[in-house]
DNA sequence: TATTGTTATACTCTATAACTATA
DNA sequence: TATAGTTATAGAGTATAACAATA
């Protein structure tokens, strides 16, 4: 903090809300990449909106979420499965443990690598943002509806298949 | 440039590719905002990746396309379109003029506001980047197949949905 | 007073390259 | 030589607040 605040009183960008209408977007409209877009910021500012947790965005959330499918993992695993190059992990881990939710410990078989926990904070951590994931995710299910588990396999073979 | 260019030869960031696998992502894997985010990744750097064009991000596509569709549309009515704050439209505007690609002209009825237009060469790198786009949307076609319209009017719902 | 667009400011995310320490 | 993680550097994208011009 080497200068005075002069902005919001929310570090969380991105109010705005959502598209308005009434203007044509040509093909735009039809275009499953500019839909995605729509579609992903939508959900990213409704996520941050409606979470009480003032802080930890999706992205530290999905890190967390992984670390705890896969405790032990390694940054440079973490950093593939979560499509980030690892220079982009270190200050996101960097972070996390500075607020005591992830621990680290260099792992002895090889001493090149770094073992990533949960700390018993960071569990604690993960359950309330799954409670509000999960309340997120309602939402969600509520738009598309039955059309959920085609919907989630449209977006899996998008991913994979540009890949 | 202020400063010699010490990085990359590209000024596109996000290569890396897309995520890997044999690591558990646990509930993650089953949210839709999460493989909306992971869609929209791989959908963005794919784009970037196989367009010819070299320096015309989706988000300048997106904001001529607006233009070319309402010819005279104001800066604020085209920051509402794309769903960002007008103060974030300027530079890309500015940007846009700078490149000759929109012209901008003060209205003569209400002087506060300026009417967007693409230059002829704008409506040229238009059709330029339609093909791209078009050929990017082939591939995305190609994966998701009929489902399609069911997609776009999935991703549409979200959209409006969580305004 | 309200709105359009600009500017000053600043923060998040992300990457490349070079580096250290291991292996 | 190759890999894990860090650091230095940088740029794109985006926002808030305040402001000038105009309505």
């Amino acid at each position: 903090m080497s200068q005075s605040r002069r902005a919001g009183r929310d570090l969380r960008r991105r109010p705005v809300a959502a598209a308005s209408d009434a203007t044509r977007r040509g093909r735009l409209d039809g275009r499953i990449g500019f839909q995605l877009r729509m579609a992903q910021d939508a959900s990213f500012r409704a996520f941050a909106r409606d979470t009480g947790v003032r802080d930890l965005r999706p992205g530290r959330f999905a890190a967390m979420t992984v670390i705890h499918n896969n405790p032990g993992i390694t940054q440079t695993t973490l950093s593939r499965a979560i499509a980030r190059d690892k220079s982009t992990v270190t200050p996101l881990i960097q972070d996390l443990e500075r607020r005591g939710l992830v621990a680290r410990v260099r792992s002895r078989t090889d001493r090149r690598c770094i073992a990533l926990r949960l700390t018993a904070s960071g569990e604690d951590m993960l359950l309330v943002l799954e409670a509000h994931a999960a309340s997120h995710d309602r939402r969600l299910d509520r738009i598309v509806g039955p059309a959920k588990p085609a919907l989630i396999r449209l977006l899996k073979s998008i991913t994979d298949g540009l890949a």
